[in-house]
RNA sequence: UGGGGCGUCGUCAAGUGGCAAGACACAGGACUUUGGCUCCUGCAUCGGAGGUUCGAAUCCUCCCGCCCCAGCCA
């Protein structure tokens, strides 16, 4: 990998590496970069996240710094060891090690009791007695300053009295908080007397039961940070409000101050990120789980079949910036495309099968043609395919009555069988009922083996094909954008995200006919469908029931011009 | 009405006072045993208005627009 994590080198710095250059000439941490990854464990992490994965171990990676994972697990009421799981899951997937440096905010409960105690004794912190809802009439609005807690004149030595009883579980849920001493008036309302400590009792996924107290993010996270030495704190936005808090209490506390950066969230078209509504498609049965291939979530495009190596192109294409946005699936889609065609072995697949008896081929006869693996690739070898008298081709690829500049195959017309032979049309087999066109009578030039003509002549048109009787059945699964809009978050009046989830999001094709050399497949193979896309076997596929997902089409030029002729 | 941010091509995004990078998308064209790939070509005066300057996307002023914040969530 180049200087980032794919991408191209030399390119200008984005707003934060210019800030760890500028730490690194003036010898702040004495050019010591150590970033961390700080999930909480209530969800499957999306490509937002890899965003950030890519961000904080691409610039570890670059800078010959360190990058840790670390759970954010300091609300046990929300957090799952599945989520911990499938976090790690991913994020080696998309190639990152954080080596030994696995960490959870749980590890420092005991410190960070410490550290409250300590906020005490400096008299910046003080147990209130208030309950939510008065904390929150207290804390006045955008515009009106807040009022002080009548607790929070209480005595240092109380106030230690109290905070050792709350952890001791001596009060009930929710009853007394432990609070910082900051300013009830401030604009900034972080920083009207947060809340520090709460009292909740349930078990947490690590410590169990041995905690009711448990610290509030901003105090968490800034105190892990500093224990860890984390030199540069990237985070998102809406954190941004956050930071005078953060500088505040590592002040207070007078320890090693990391130093948090904000960047704008990634927004994908044709999706939403938030894990709130990913969790709402899963719940409501929108989609079939987390992983579903019509979902953002790691785990889901990992199935669909986009590459690690694609999602860290996109990563660095994109770039980081303060501005929010919404980037085009395009660009993702792009570099996917750029990724497989050097890597996918190129295979015949027919989804909409139509039947063509070659009529001068010999009944019972059969020979193996030869076939590149693929043309970007020479290394990649060659492959033997079954050639028979039956086989079948695409429907699309037929037209009765063909318009203009359509090159494929026609009564009376010739096109080239990919790395085959040139058949004729001569007369086409139709359903007496219905008049749908079930069956093609070809002829072949024996002439034209391998798909050249010794005259000369050309063709305009080169399809893909199967041999009928040496061809494999296949479920094909056709994925579109997950919703119809760019960005369904942002919805119109009345409206919401779910109003805007395609129907069509998944065609699923079966009885497609595959070519043999597919039988031993195992998910997660990736394949280029020649003519058509991208493919990748499904986590379900087994041997004797293949099952293909629709990774991404292939750019189709022919389609795109009947589409602006139809507008 | 308080506080914090952000506004450069359709979409991302460089640029930090000297003639507006790049990518995607789009449009043409070349090549082609994938209507794929590849290769050429084209495609913005920088939210607005004033001002400073020989010169401004970059500095100043005012205005406009968008995002975030009132969880004992993260």
């Amino acid at each position: 990998m180049n200087e980032k994590n794919t991408g191209s080198p030399g390119e200008s710095l984005d707003f934060i590496r210019t800030i760890i250059e500028e730490d690194n000439t003036s010898g702040k941490h004495d050019g010591r970069v150590h970033t961390r990854f700080p999930p909480e464990p209530n969800g499957y992490l999306h490509i937002g996240h890899a965003k950030s994965i890519c961000l904080n171990f691409g610039i570890a990676r670059q800078y010959n710094g360190l990058c840790n994972l670390r759970f954010d697990d300091t609300n046990p009421s929300r957090e799952e060891i599945e989520y911990v799981d499938s976090i790690m899951e991913d994020v080696r997937w998309l190639g990152f090690d954080w080596e030994e440096r696995l960490f959870y905010a749980s590890d420092y409960f005991g410190q960070l009791y410490e550290y409250g105690v300590q906020l005490i004794k400096v008299g910046k912190a003080f147990v209130c007695d208030l309950s939510a809802e008065e904390i929150r009439e207290y804390r006045g609005t955008l515009t009106e300053p807040g009022k002080e807690s009548p607790f929070r004149d209480r005595s240092i030595e109380e106030n230690l009295d109290l905070f050792e009883k709350m952890k001791a579980g001596e009060f009930e849920d929710g009853s007394k908080t432990l609070r910082a001493k900051i300013d009830m008036s401030s604009g900034n309302i972080n920083m009207r007397d947060p809340v520090t400590y709460r009292i909740q009792r349930s078990t947490h996924h690590r410590t169990g039961d041995k905690w009711c107290i448990y610290p509030m993010y901003d105090f968490a996270h800034c105190c892990s940070d500093s224990l860890e030495g984390i030199t540069h704190s990237i985070c998102t936005l809406e954190f941004e409000d956050h930071r005078p808090l953060y500088d505040w209490y590592l002040e207070q506390l007078d320890i090693f101050r990391s130093r948090q950066i904000e960047f704008a969230r990634l927004n994908l078209t044709y999706t939403i990120m938030s894990k709130r509504k990913l969790l709402q498609l899963v719940e409501e049965k929108h989609v079939t789980g987390w992983d579903d291939p019509l979902m953002p979530t790691i785990s889901g495009l990992r199935r669909r079949g986009y590459t690690p190596e694609s999602i860290r192109a996109f990563a660095d294409i994109i770039g980081v910036a303060k501005r929010d946005s919404i980037v085009s699936i395009d660009l993702l889609n792009h570099g996917l495309r750029e990724d497989l065609n050097k890597r996918a072995p190129r295979v015949m697949a027919v989804l909409r099968p139509l039947k063509v008896v070659i009529e001068n081929y010999p009944e019972n006869q059969a020979e193996e043609v030869e076939a590149i693996i693929n043309p970007e690739d020479p290394s990649a070898g060659t492959r033997k395919l079954p050639f028979s008298r039956e086989i079948y081709i695409e429907n699309t690829d037929f037209m009765e009555d063909p318009p203009r500049k359509f090159f494929r195959l026609a009564p009376g017309r010739e096109v080239r069988l990919k790395h085959a032979y040139f058949i004729t049309c001569k007369s086409v087999v139709k359903d007496e009922k219905t008049g749908e066109v079930i069956e093609l009578r070809c002829t072949y030039d024996p002439e034209t083996g391998g798909g050249e003509a010794p005259d000369g002549r050309k063709v305009k048109g080169t399809l893909h094909w199967v041999s009928a009787s040496h061809a494999l059945d296949a479920t094909v699964r056709l994925y579109e954008h997950l919703f119809i809009v760019e960005n369904p978050a942002d919805a119109e009046e009345g409206k919401d995200f779910m109003d805007y989830i395609n129907p069509d999001a998944l065609e699923t094709l079966t009885g497609c006919k595959v070519e043999p050399g597919l039988a031993k497949t195992i998910p997660l193979d990736h394949f280029q469908f020649l003519r058509h896309g991208y493919f990748c076997t499904d986590s379900d596929s087994t041997e004797g029931s293949l099952i293909f997902n629709r990774t991404v089409g292939l750019r189709d030029s022919w389609a795109k011009m009947q589409k602006k002729k139809n507008n």
